[in-house]
DNA sequence: AATGAATGAGAGTTCATTCAT
DNA sequence: CATGAATGAACTCTCATTCAT
């Protein structure tokens, strides 16, 4: 990676972490530049806007998302070992890295989310949907629309994960459940 | 309703609507006054801060939802049945106040939503929990932790609503099948 | 005057001290407010942006300068008399206000200058020309265009004085001749 | 003209351009760099500052202005003569490079035009001031201060021209006029 | 000489909050 | 109680200038 993509990088870095812990209202472009070690001006060399440095954020935790989801499946083993295998990926991932689920939470539900953004190229919206036809196709998941399938596995993962990060305070008592959730996702996708 | 209260809800529902159109960016106090039709200033007759202003919106938010939710609920059918008004019902709800589902969207996954939110008595939360319990004890549902049942549940439904509400242009294709994910839903969580 | 038109006069003449002194570029809103005795945020409780500031400032210079000109024109006068009262008034005015050339001057040249502020209502520039069109149907003028009279004029006073207010250095050996000037004018502008 | 002179003046010709179109306002450093094909720092290999750039375009229109006004001037010509072409030259060549009349306007009525800048050697000035002295010595102009028989003539020449640029949308009907304002210039300026 | 990324002071503007009326 | 003008800190963004390459 050279230079240049690098500077990127920390910066989008630094907002991100920033949009974690306060929120789009708490990452002022001040406070991005001063934690990625830049000038206040120099974000500016790299993103048009603020807005456009968020766009570019979103783009690159989902590609961050497809790299590292992609490369631990494995397309040899039977669909319904890469089914847990992703879904233990998933929520390990959005575990370790709070920030990217942080984000995309806080992303999908701001006016950040136009319809133009959602018309963009999605490699991660394409991954997914590969893989769900994946799933169809070899007889294990019911005959659905793959993106349908996709509905309702990533909203149970993502909600499980909203759930033990938002409401730490509320689920401490049902913790010890918590991991039978996949399979119950498993029992209402697969082929009766 | 008294004339107090009914000023503050004009207010909270100004605020709600432009959370909805703007997010917590474009909602200034000045236009929340200004659609409430009272002065800015006034705000601050009913509620301490913006702050305060916008955790009032989602005590506010939740008990409506309870409210609407409760009210169509029959708790002499069979639980199959109540499972089936209530996935109806809260889908029909955010759809017909998107409002609603935006605000609570964008609260939860804001810095607004504090360990200190989190643990103020909560209607709603002890509702559903209450209502999966039902389902337990009936024998219909699995044996589980009724707050895993309903973070499992309202996890698929909100993000039902929430891919139909943001993601319009990416699923009119997979529409005809959305109908199908209650009955999948309900296929995970039921007694086997 | 009320309160509220005090204080927008109160910044307008704030911002055209600043303009006459370092330009356009020299009177940055933390001035102009400063100046007036405001705080900065409330200059945008008088007017919609900068821009839109300087366009009234534009629009106010020239209503004072009308006011002061006209009341100082007796129309029962034969028009020589009242052509010379013009000159002297328009000259004393800019002498003594210098402020008012200034900008009028630079506002001229510059871009905030468009067509859409050209066409709109200009009660100086009917005046003016309603004045000249008076010295041509009384038979003392040439018969021409009184627009074509109003630019010679006033091109030449407006000139006569830039020089005296930008290029004192330069004029101090011609001062002599320079009541002069208006008679020539009148030369080139009267019936033959 | 060397390599150094040309790159200067391709700056100087690319500042020109966009003080006309945008004002002083509207020409970074930045902007001049692209428009000349150079990089931005290289701007201060050639101009110790923007300030100076700015003075040196000053000097810089004004010697072009010098050239191409003397050298249409036939000195054998009698004095009327000469004075018509004077002003057909002028305003010809302030409507086919209206650059250098709106640069030299704004900043003639800037904060850049101070009493140092007027008291710079000025080729331009000596060489009206001794247009005018020959008609004054000729006996054709009235025995005046050349300055001042200056100040009358460029006032007007540039009044109208300025009204022709600026205020497009309100002359249109005056137009036809226009062409008589020498003619009255002449009469206000020859010896009677 | 030429480059253009980097700087950071300062611009215009917004907005939660206060308080005299 | 209600008002809305006033505040000023904080925001996004620009740009003249520098300097390592």
């Amino acid at each position: 990676m050279d230079q240049i993509a690098n500077k990127k990088v920390l910066i989008l870095e630094s907002a991100l972490e920033l949009i974690r812990e306060n929120g789009f209202h708490g990452c002022p472009i001040s406070q991005v530049a001063k934690q990625a070690s830049v000038a206040a001006g120099s974000v500016y060399t790299y993103f048009e806007s603020k807005d456009e440095m968020i766009l570019e954020l979103y783009r690159y935790v989902k590609l961050v998302v497809l790299e590292e989801i992609r490369e631990k499946d494995d397309p040899e083993k039977n669909f319904e070992a890469r089914f847990f295998d992703f879904w233990n990926n998933l929520t390990s991932l959005y575990r370790e890295k709070p920030a990217f689920q942080s984000f995309l939470d806080q992303f999908t539900s701001s006016p950040y989310n136009t319809d133009t953004v959602q018309l963009e190229d999605d490699p991660w919206g394409r991954w997914t949907e590969a893989f769900f036809r994946a799933g169809v196709e070899s007889g294990q998941l019911r005959p659905l629309n793959p993106k349908i399938l996709s509905i309702m596995v990533m909203g149970s993962a993502i909600s499980l994960i909203r759930y033990t990060t938002y409401f730490k305070a509320k689920t401490a008592s049902a913790s010890k459940d918590l991991h039978l959730i996949p399979k119950m996702v498993w029992d209402g996708i697969k082929f009766q």
